[in-house]
DNA sequence: AATCCTAGTTTTATTCCTCTAACTTAATTG
DNA sequence: CAATTAAGTTAGAGGAATAAAACTAGGATT
């Protein structure tokens, strides 16, 4: 055992978010308070309160009651990694799914937890894929667009091929049922 | 008030999780009992006693003590609709990514709670658009995969192009930094 | 210096989900 | 049918995350 943290327990989502709001508001401001983090992270001060403690028991940041926040290597290393997905995913969410900034935003702040290094791997991948392989890019982002407003294939895409039309779209959205 | 739930709360993830799971083994069963409810979440039986009891409340099952458990119309419908959420986080995971299957399951399991109808039916488009759309389709994967495994394109595919070539993976690469 | 305000803490309580231990009901089987 | 086993429940407790209320520390302001 020359680990540095004093508890072998995983950390919960909940601190991994706590993690990145500290680590957020240390790179923004000279210092990160009690305050800040109660209002990045939507909660009373009591609760940050005892966050801290947990948080440092854990050996992810160093507090000494009325000072200033300070990480640790580690809570800051859990902090970079949590960015790091959040923005992956919020990139895959308003680029290519194309779905409003807010939205995106709080549903990358969720999913980030379950995602795996090797899934979020794979997607940053993908998403460089799309975006330097000749035969998609961004025209061909704008054409999924288009698809997804007409419900069907846009004209110039579909004047490409004699065997593709509406039909998949239509078997697809036939699978749902309405409420 | 016309409503038929008790409850205005919203459901917490762990109770949408329970539903889909009894959704599930009412597929598969001719009826479904504690005991297999325990096991399909991994927990013991009298977290399942308790969370009956909440769900009865709350108008999501038909339960009496020592019974089967029978989903009400609106259980049912969340148990639905969580368990096609799985499935198309899990079909994007597998299909698209290659995750590995055990692992795409588990971070479905994780995702489903956060992601909302937008985002879902633009992940559905998007994955029938891939898998129709002229340009892409199979072939298109097929390429993603060897880019993944070779770090750059493939040759047939860097052929058709005069401009992109590995520079784009590398330096996308290199935003990352080791641990 | 006496007062006041703001940031932070402590204490206490609640909700949610989980467990173990002890008990009860239902099913099986000699 | 009586005994045994399996399935289910109840009671009690604990950890995680939250908040309200009451208290405290420390600067600012007259």
């Amino acid at each position: 055992m020359v680990s540095t943290n004093k508890q072998q327990k995983p950390l919960t989502p909940v601190m991994e978010d706590y993690l990145e709001a500290i680590f957020d508001l240390d790179k923004k401001k000279r210092v990160v308070r009690v305050k800040d983090i109660a209002k990045k992270m939507n909660v009373k001060m009591p609760t940050v309160s005892s966050m801290l403690k947990t948080l440092n028991e854990r050996g992810m940041i160093n507090y000494e009651k009325y000072e200033y926040v300070e990480m640790t290597r580690s809570g800051a290393n859990v902090g970079k990694e949590m960015r790091r997905r959040h923005e992956v995913l919020n990139k895959f969410l308003t680029e290519i799914l194309k779905i409003d900034r807010i939205v995106a935003d709080e549903e990358a702040c969720k999913m980030e937890h379950a995602l795996s290094p090797e899934t979020l791997d794979s997607l940053t991948d993908f998403m460089a894929f799309i975006q330097s392989c000749p035969r998609t890019g961004q025209s061909w982002l704008n054409y999924f667009e288009e698809f997804r407003r007409e419900g069907c294939f846009p004209e110039k895409c579909q004047a490409r091929s004699e065997t593709f039309n509406c039909e998949i779209k239509d078997r697809i959205e036939g699978n749902k049922e309405d409420s």
